[in-house]
DNA sequence: AAAAACCGTTGACAAATGTCAACGGTTTTG
DNA sequence: CAAAACCGTTGACATTTGTCAACGGTTTTT
């Protein structure tokens, strides 16, 4: 089950971990497995764990006024489950987030994960490489969301994430993209010709 | 002008910076001054620099096919302008960034950063609390610009960043929530009533 | 001081997207 | 196995937002 964290960190890290420092993590990390539907994190609690993904898919979501969800996040392997605004600031958080497949996770608290970074300089280094990752990652989907019609970013979705078309329902998609499902599918139909 | 620099910095460190290490970011840093339009960044460009501004406003944009302007960031003092997509992975830059204002910044290219970070924890602590807070702030935009409408996204941003309201026209504002400069205006209108 | 560029607003109209209700085909649940 | 829930699609229509052109009042440039 740790293994393929060990393999993560490994891909980030500029020298691989010793034998200690697999060790560490793997006392550290806490593997559960959720069934597909069950809260990792439900709206108005505080954030305790980040979840790195072994196996399964998760969805980040907000629920608004008028009960609609809106997907913030979509999660499949080798993806971390969290609310960072929650989680470092220790306030309830506004979002939910669940398993959409039966899904195995290695979960770790706040503190434990400042314990490992000043422990293991590699985790560090992943973090900070992840963070990096996740800002360019963030600047791409805003850039696309402020200049581009739904259309052009289902396209865009779909060249650079066949992994989630495949394994999200559309009416998931297009709530990531901030469309209607009905919107979605009549984009589709378009495309097709 | 570096003291904006080191009290941002002490500011987010857990100890103050030294006197050596403050000399250093001091020769490390190098002042440059914009004038109002100048380019900091040119689409095609690899962004070398990432660079602290002291004093003024500035830009980050991207053009579409059709000519069209769309902000993605704006930053005023203490803010970071780089396109860290371009800066990181050394690719072309599909981004602008100028001066809105005349502006006073501190440069420094990604190797010193590096070097910086290697020689002073400080600097360390401030950019793994910077990307937090960066992609906090991200996922809040982001999950504004998917769930609510041009009129809620206006309001929001107003009520958190009223800085910018008062020091960017508003057809720059309205690009930066994705819509175009009439619809902004008409939006304050009803908003009015 | 005159000319040019910039900025916000408005009107008329077009295009994109949302809303609501209904349907049939799946998949899941009891 | 039957009932219920889920999923994608479609039609009719409403709402939101964009487009284009024009205007008058700034501010900036020459």
């Amino acid at each position: 089950m740790h293994q393929n964290l060990i393999t993560y960190i490994n891909q980030y890290a500029s020298s691989p971990l010793t034998n200690e420092e697999q060790a560490l993590i793997v006392a550290t990390f806490q593997p559960k497995k959720l069934r597909k539907k069950q809260y990792f994190l439900q709206e108005g609690d505080v954030c305790k764990y980040a979840g790195f993904i072994v196996k399964g898919a998760m969805r980040q979501y907000r629920v608004d006024e008028k009960g609609v969800e809106h997907m913030v996040q979509l999660f499949i392997e080798n993806y971390w489950a969290n609310d960072r605004e929650s989680s470092t600031m220790l306030t309830p958080s506004i979002y939910n987030i669940d398993a959409w497949e039966d899904t195995d996770i290695l979960l770790v608290t706040r503190a434990d994960m400042l314990d490992l970074m000043a422990k293991i300089p590699s985790i560090t280094e992943m973090i900070r490489l992840m963070d990096e990752r996740n800002a360019i990652a963030n600047q791409r989907r805003l850039n696309s969301t402020i200049s581009n019609t739904a259309e052009k970013r289902y396209e865009e979705f779909a060249k650079n994430h066949p992994q989630f078309i495949q394994r999200f329902p559309q009416h998931l998609i297009a709530s990531f993209l901030g469309i209607t499902k009905e919107t979605l599918s009549r984009i589709r139909k378009q495309a097709i010709k």
